[in-house]
DNA sequence: ACTTTGACTATAA
DNA sequence: GTTATAGCCAAAG
């Protein structure tokens, strides 16, 4: 058998943070710092915006576009196919954007360490 | 193996 | 309130 992987491994960090972005329920949104902190790299809060480039690649979508800083801003939204795609779905989902910010981000905010602690 | 990057965050001014 | 700088970690060049 081959030990070796032609495949990233799945438990890299990059396939983490592609599963607890999955998770993120439709209609709300987290920060890239909760994912982190959700996996225990709580410094490695720019691999999870980084590992998000290759979600496009990812065979289930990821919804990045539920994916924000912790200001709540769109700072992905230059990496979707359109400036505006990332403000459209997530208004799509019911998540009112105002200026590239979500709207009571505070309210709609989801962190995986405190919902999914059960 | 080393250097650079990068969709961040926290702190300081 | 904003703007500037530093720290952070993991992957790509």
């Amino acid at each position: 058998m081959k030990s070796k992987k032609h495949t990233k491994n799945p438990d890299s960090f990059f396939e983490q943070v592609y599963s607890v972005a999955r998770l993120i329920p439709k209609g709300r949104v987290t920060s890239y710092g909760a994912i982190a902190r959700y996996l225990g790299t709580t410094g490695s809060s720019r691999m999870v915006g980084w590992a998000m480039n290759g979600a496009h690649s990812q065979k289930p979508r990821v919804p990045a576009q539920r994916v924000v800083n912790r200001n709540g801003l769109l700072t992905g939204k230059h990496h979707f196919g359109t400036p505006n795609l990332m403000q459209q779905l997530l208004e799509n989902e019911g998540v009112r954007i105002e200026n590239d910010v979500v709207v009571e981000f505070k309210k709609l905010f989801w962190d995986p360490s405190q919902e999914l602690m059960l």
